[in-house]
RNA sequence: GUGGCUAUGGUGUAAUGGUAACACAGCAGGUUGUGGUCCUGUUGUCGUGGGUUCAAUUCCCACUAGCCACCCCA
């Protein structure tokens, strides 16, 4: 490119380069102020859902010691593998990003002894999870996840009600779902299930993807999950899962199952479901999104399962545990696509003014206001009160007040029906009286 | 992490090898007293960096980001 012409400056100050505007990091993104109805619906949903089943909340620390995830989740899963945001700091402590929120949550019921307060202990949280995929419509890299854990209790009530919750949760927020539920057994049944399935398909190996003989070695009960038609027919004469869990978790999977149908919760038993999180035993399962389209990309809204053995393995006594996250990303999503209403912040009255004194007098009352409880707007360094009564009709005030040179004088105010159209003149003094009287906010019980 | 598609004002779109059109939103006005209609004005170094060319928003390359599929999951 040709330098560009001396193009004479009208200042004689150095062509400064603009400074480039900077955006979020690559799969995270800003909650503008528009996206919070969504947001705070949503949460405030899952809390009273989950304060109705008796849940406390808890919060545990962003950054975590790496090893508790190596250690929870699994050296070999893909979250600790490749996912982490993990770091050094100066003192050479090994952290990283918390990627998920149950182990956390086992963490803290270990260190704070709460195997000593009234079993089982059940604890909700929220927040944001960070794992470094590579992101896409309905994941990124940092998102927020609400979960429910019950630790202390084994029975199959506990998971039944679990997967419950995420239904009645999504429910509420106007989301129609369906859970997909499976057993894998305690470990070692688990491990006797891969064995044969491993030799299963290795006679047909000749047949597979390379994708696919990778995941043989890694991880071979995901080769159920394979979307290679190939293996969809090998699937059919491949050993099932229930075939091979202990008796125990057998009776245990047919409770959940007992219970979700009492409590008419629609759900999929989906024999090659397996999580991708090694603390799993027992009950795994998955909420989806139902809909009608075929299927809907990043559909899984939430998961979650039993975790007996995840005490242990973090140095804790064997304690039974069960646990769901939902991924709140998804769930404002699906809520969008699917135009639920959510309930908007609109003002109960705004303070319109005109002149300098108007200003002032406004200024007054609309604290005034305020300390009585009523939700009012303003737009005080407006001067037009064209300008400020769009405002007012933009934000859906029933009622404005209106403050001008003529009012001060006459020590009044004039209240609008923004609806009607009509207005009266009211003594400035009575304006709190008045405006909580046309709002019902008396305290005064109509008969 | 692998492959593919895309990238124009705040948003959604258009056109073009000779520096950009439209709609909506925003802001300011239509003689500082009134909104949900109307009219006017205003808002862009055409994602970043390089290359080809007399000339690039338009062609090529790289990067970045978004999206889609895979992987995985929330």
């Amino acid at each position: 490119m040709t330098p560009k012409k001396p193009a004479p400056k009208k200042d004689d100050a150095p062509a400064k380069k603009a400074p480039s505007p900077i955006a979020p990091p690559r799969g995270m993104r800003d909650l503008l102020p528009a996206d919070q109805p969504y947001w705070k619906h949503v949460r405030s949903t899952c809390e009273s859902v989950a304060s109705a089943y008796g849940f406390d909340r808890i919060e545990t620390p962003i950054v975590e010691e790496t090893n508790l995830f190596v250690r929870g989740v699994g050296k070999a899963t893909d979250i600790v593998e490749k996912e982490m945001y993990a770091f050094e700091t100066t003192g050479g402590e090994k952290l990283c990003l918390r990627p998920e929120g149950t182990a956390s949550i086992m963490r803290a019921y270990i260190h704070n002894g709460m195997l000593n307060l009234p079993q089982p202990v059940k604890m909700w949280y929220e927040g944001p999870m960070f794992r470094h995929d590579r992101p896409q419509h309905g994941r990124y890299r940092q998102f927020s996840q609400f979960g429910c854990e019950v630790i202390g209790e084994d029975d199959a009530i506990v998971d039944a009600q679990l997967a419950l919750m995420c239904h009645i949760i999504l429910k509420e927020l106007g989301v129609d779902s369906v859970i997909r539920i499976n057993s894998i057994g305690t470990p070692e049944s688990r491990v006797n299930y891969k064995n044969a399935l491993v030799s299963y398909f290795r006679t047909k190996r000749a047949k597979f993807s390379d994708e696919d003989k990778k995941r043989l070695l890694k991880n071979p009960l995901r080769i159920l999950d394979s979307k290679d038609p190939a293996i969809a027919e090998l699937k059919a004469e491949a050993p099932q899962i229930v075939d091979w869990l202990d008796e125990e978790s057998k009776t245990h999977f047919m409770r959940v199952l007992e219970f979700l149908d009492e409590a008419s919760v629609p759900y999929q038993l989906d024999p090659y479901l397996v999580r991708g999180l090694d603390y799993y035993s027992k009950t795994v399962f998955e909420v989806y999104a139902q809909s009608d389209d075929q299927e809907l990309a990043q559909a899984a809204l939430g998961g979650g399962g039993r975790y007996d053995g995840l005490s242990e393995v973090l140095g804790g006594r064997p304690t039974p545990a069960a646990g769901f996250a939902l991924g709140l990303d998804r769930i404002v999503s699906r809520m969008r696509e699917l135009n639920v209403a959510v309930p908007s912040q609109s003002i109960d009255v705004f303070v319109a003014q005109l002149g300098e004194q108007g200003k002032k007098r406004a200024l007054a009352m609309f604290e005034e206001l305020r300390k009585s409880g009523i939700k009012a707007g303003e737009a005080f360094a407006k001067e037009a009160i064209k300008a400020q009564m769009e405002i007012a009709n933009r934000r859906n005030a029933k009622w404005a007040i209106i403050v001008g040179q003529k009012e001060v004088l006459d020590g009044t105010a004039i209240i609008r029906d923004m609806d009607a159209g009509t207005q009266e003149i009211v003594d400035a003094r009575k304006i709190v009286h008045e405006m909580k009287k046309k709002l019902g906010l008396n305290g005064t019980v109509q008969a």
